[in-house]
DNA sequence: TAGATTGTTAATCGATTAACAATC
DNA sequence: TAGATTGTTAATCGATTAACAATC
């Protein structure tokens, strides 16, 4: 569709951009112009305009945008019109929480499977899926085309666990561990470093205190 | 310590810092300089120094830094020589894989409680915590005073919620909820929109497909 | 002292905002 | 046609990188 390159600035705001059109679409909105959508999101109308135009015209002149196509559109930009195979690696409890949160499978993000080392949790089952040991992973991957894998498992195996993944076609890694992975470029990592959000939030408290107001 | 404002994006990059620093510590190393550590962390011995800058001089000149002095400032910054008492809302599957995140203790975060509205969760043990009803979580806030609350509830009771705490003295949110919470500029808020960011993970695996390679 | 490396200023780059011509 | 609002260029702002003088 597009060979520009888009900075992560933009990307990081177009699923923003499609939860309020979605509501928008729910609340039976039918067009908003770039100065409404401004009012409710909180962004500048200009930066809603030039994000939009990144992926080519989507608007009308003199009338705005159509809700409902502009949420169809976006949906295809982030790649929500295909499907996308997924595993977990480590049912520990943020893994099964995962697992569990079904929103996902309506975005075309389908669980496939979910592996742990450890023998106490295999075959137990998570959302009608049984957990399955650790060894049956790269040839599952393999065989079973999965484009995604979610790394739920302590930083210490992590790296390790990534260089299988690639190795058998994993395509990107949402890493829960934390820790940086080493992976060849053409392999997408969504780092969700959740300490490191927590401090970033302690920082903003202590840092409000020490202001004057 | 500090009047200037720092950006958020030097914020966001403290923890990473943190965390390397602690592993060199643990590793027994004593000293590195701007470019040493540029090299294990990929990004500029430029930016590195500019950012410390920003706290004022932790280095020294022709020598570097060191690292145990340098991890504990950093630390400092972000807050972490202090505690701050937490709690949980919503003990569904996340909110319960959080509290037995044992980690956040270790940084002082202290787990202070967890409460849901579902009855059939009340008094039923996380962590040694009973889970508690929703109705006493405003006495709790007030009583025990909590600074950080970590919203793991549908999007739906999330902004109802978030007022309450608001009006209870709470400090900072820890934002689970698919939702963008309208508080006012005093309180804290960090958003971990899971959903958002797998979107993006979606799009930079679709969008590699595309270019040429 | 000479060498190394910071702290800091200056230059560059990229992202955001403003402005307005194009056009529905 | 007149009014509204986009698409897009230009201006501004902020963040990153480069350069180098200060100094350990």
């Amino acid at each position: 569709m597009e060979n520009r390159e888009i900075s992560q600035a933009v990307i990081g705001r177009l699923p923003r951009y499609f939860r309020y059109l979605g509501e928008l679409k729910d609340e039976g909105v039918e067009r908003i112009s770039s100065q409404e959508l401004s009012d409710i999101m909180q962004v500048t109308a200009s930066q809603i305009r030039q994000d939009f135009n990144n992926f080519g015209g989507f608007g009308q002149q003199g009338y705005g945008y159509k809700v409902e196509y502009l949420y169809e559109e976006i949906g295809k930009i982030l790649g929500l019109d295909r499907t996308h195979n997924l595993i977990i690696i480590g049912a520990g409890n943020l893994g099964q929480a995962l697992a569990n949160y079904m929103n996902f499978e309506r975005r075309g993000f389908l669980f496939k499977g979910i592996f742990d080392k450890n023998p106490a949790l295999w075959g137990r089952k998570i959302r009608n899926m049984e957990i399955k040991p650790m060894e049956e992973m790269e040839a599952f991957v393999r065989e079973k085309g999965i484009d995604i894998a979610v790394l739920t498992i302590p930083k210490g195996s992590a790296v390790e666990v990534a260089e299988k993944l690639v190795a058998n076609g994993i395509r990107g890694i949402w890493n829960f561990a934390h820790v940086d992975l080493p992976v060849p470029d053409k392999i997408q990592v969504e780092n969700v470093h959740l300490s490191d959000s927590l401090m970033k939030l302690a920082y903003n408290i202590n840092q409000y205190e020490h202001r004057e107001h």
